[in-house]
DNA sequence: TATTGTTATACTCTATAACTATA
DNA sequence: TATAGTTATAGAGTATAACAATA
């Protein structure tokens, strides 16, 4: 695909210098190409097998883990889903069963979601799955590559979360 | 939010062989989260600036690469959207006058699908934009991480393809 | 007035399957 | 018969903004 044997080096350092140029751009369309495979799978399985879609495991991920419930501009933030669409997702969820929604004394503008015991159920056997899947997904790469990625990956979320919160609150 | 000083070391102990457990899982999370953080803001300087979705910016850096055009079906693998909805997105960028659609002689089954001058034009700006912004949001990761970033998802890319084709065709 | 959610809208993407034309 | 694309359909997600109820 590439030109012939004499201009191999030449091409060779070329490459590595444009390369070196777009670390961070490499690196993204790695990451996002990687990331549509694998989310694809999982919403295929998610779906098939249990009906439902990746926002609708994510929510019930997040009232999962809190047992008392989550208001939903705290569930929108987490999901970083927007607080109309959330109303939507919530709703779907709940005419499935899966989840409540309550409106707690004091303060009546407040809407918290929580999820059924039905719905815990349910959580339980698609969060189960879906961890086998991953696990067996990415069976090759071992663990201690797994543990590098997991603190590098959390520096990357770090520094673009920092760079959108400056450009929003336009910082000193 | 966690149980009283007495269990603490129990607790450290246990999470900690639960969260060994469960490492692949943990770091997909990560790596989804992370995405979608990026991609939240990508698409939407996209749109804002340029008007066009991931998706077209996607279908756009495969024919940009590609002088003589690509066939939809190639097209359709590369991006890992369906031959039917690459019909759909080809229209509209079609329809803004990016791209065109040619059928060559010899096999009138095939179509190609290649950047106009303008869309040529369009995307080199496009990409321009993205590489900076990409650039300017990752600032903070130092270049050795990215450097193993890049080996590492790649080989995770490698063990999901690994896994999902031999799921499909039934290996030994 | 500010906050919490809801409603409304318009588009795009996604998945599946049936269909047409050509080979 | 197999292949390359298209069409059709249905359902969700996404972004934006206007709105109602409550504080």
């Amino acid at each position: 695909m590439h030109a012939g044997n004499e201009a191999v080096d030449l091409e060779f350092i070329v490459q590595d210098v444009k390369e070196g140029e777009k670390l961070e751009l490499r690196l993204w369309l790695r990451m996002l190409s990687t990331t549509k495979l694998v989310s694809q799978e999982i919403r295929r399985r998610l779906r098939s097998e249990f009906g439902a879609t990746l926002p609708q495991f994510d929510i019930l991920a997040q009232l999962y883990r809190e047992r008392d419930g989550l208001r939903l501009g705290e569930l929108s933030k987490r999901t970083m889903v927007t607080n109309g669409n959330v109303t939507g997702l919530v709703e779907r969820l709940e005419a499935d069963g899966l989840i409540v929604r309550e409106t707690p004394d004091g303060d009546r503008r407040v809407t918290v979601a929580k999820l059924t015991p039905r719905g815990q159920e349910h959580f339980s056997a698609m969060a189960a799955a879906h961890e086998s899947w991953l696990r067996d997904l990415m069976t090759d790469v071992d663990a201690k590559a797994i543990r590098l990625l997991l603190s590098n990956v959390s520096d990357i979320k770090k520094s673009v979360t920092r760079h959108l919160t400056e450009g929003a609150t336009e910082p000193n």
